[in-house]
DNA sequence: ATTGAAAGGCGCCTCAC
DNA sequence: GTGAGGCGCCTTTCAAT
């Protein structure tokens, strides 16, 4: 592959941004032991690199009412094509997150619903969207997210 | 429950944070037509209910060295306390998120490690580190998550 | 209770070094 | 990579609805 882009500096900003995303970069500069204007052109450098891909917000998805989590699990006749899977998953609102796996299942889809009924309705929308043969969905009792446990 | 805690702007302005978390307050008061105050005191406040919970940056793992995906489904004996599961995954630095599930498996760990070799050792650990019956491991060929595929 | 307007402080960004 | 300057944004206060 190519050489090593990142230094332990670049792993640390990174690190300390993954914690909080809204640090300024005199914070960052004073924990890293370099000069604001350093700090930025690194981070401006891993976001032109794709390493930083985005900032965003963490949520949480039961104070908003989407209380129920769960996993699909998704098996395609032979003849699917699997990034076409990907494709079209990813516009429901409810998919989480998509999977592709090697081997059973087919993919894997994470799933955000309302109650069980909203859940039941994604399922089966989820069906009627692909040449599914076999589903099987693993109800989520309870979650952590690496990131989104930091109340500050 | 509670009354609603949220109203549309609310909504609205969490769909812009997650969108993009470094838009500025006036950005956002564009959008929504308010002022930068009022778009402020509503951050604060989503932020003091627990709505939002964080601010982070989406990083690309493949870039960072740590490609491979997969999913450990585990199984355990009846008298393991389920809570605990969670208190001790969380600590492997190679779990990326752990849901315990209704039914069969007990418990789903989300994984990143380096390279195969990585793999197999943390689900070693894992094995060593519970009462488990049983692990089944899912190999992740591709994924999808969702706010992570913004290259702005 | 929530808003908009304006003033003050601070962080950002871009230079020159 | 460092340091300094100007500009823009965040933050707070205050009055009004």
């Amino acid at each position: 592959m190519a050489e090593e882009l990142l230094d332990a500096t670049d792993h640390e900003i990174i690190a300390l941004l993954r914690e909080d995303a809204r640090r300024t970069f005199s914070d960052i500069a004073g924990r890293v032991s370099l000069s604001t204007a350093a700090v930025k052109r690194r981070v401006d450098r891993l976001r032109e690199k794709g390493v930083i891909t985005g900032f965003t917000v963490q949520v949480d998805h039961a104070k908003l009412g989407w209380g129920i989590e769960a996993f699909a699990q998704l098996r395609f006749f032979g003849s699917t094509n699997v990034a076409e899977i990907v494709e079209t998953t990813t516009r429901i609102p409810e998919a989480q997150a998509v999977f592709t796996i090697a081997g059973d299942p087919d993919a894997v889809v994470w799933l955000r619903s309302r109650d069980m009924a909203h859940l039941q309705a994604t399922i089966d929308e989820l069906r009627r969207s692909h040449r599914i043969t076999s589903t099987r969905t693993l109800i989520v009792l309870d979650s952590w997210v690496r990131g989104e446990d930091r109340p500050e």
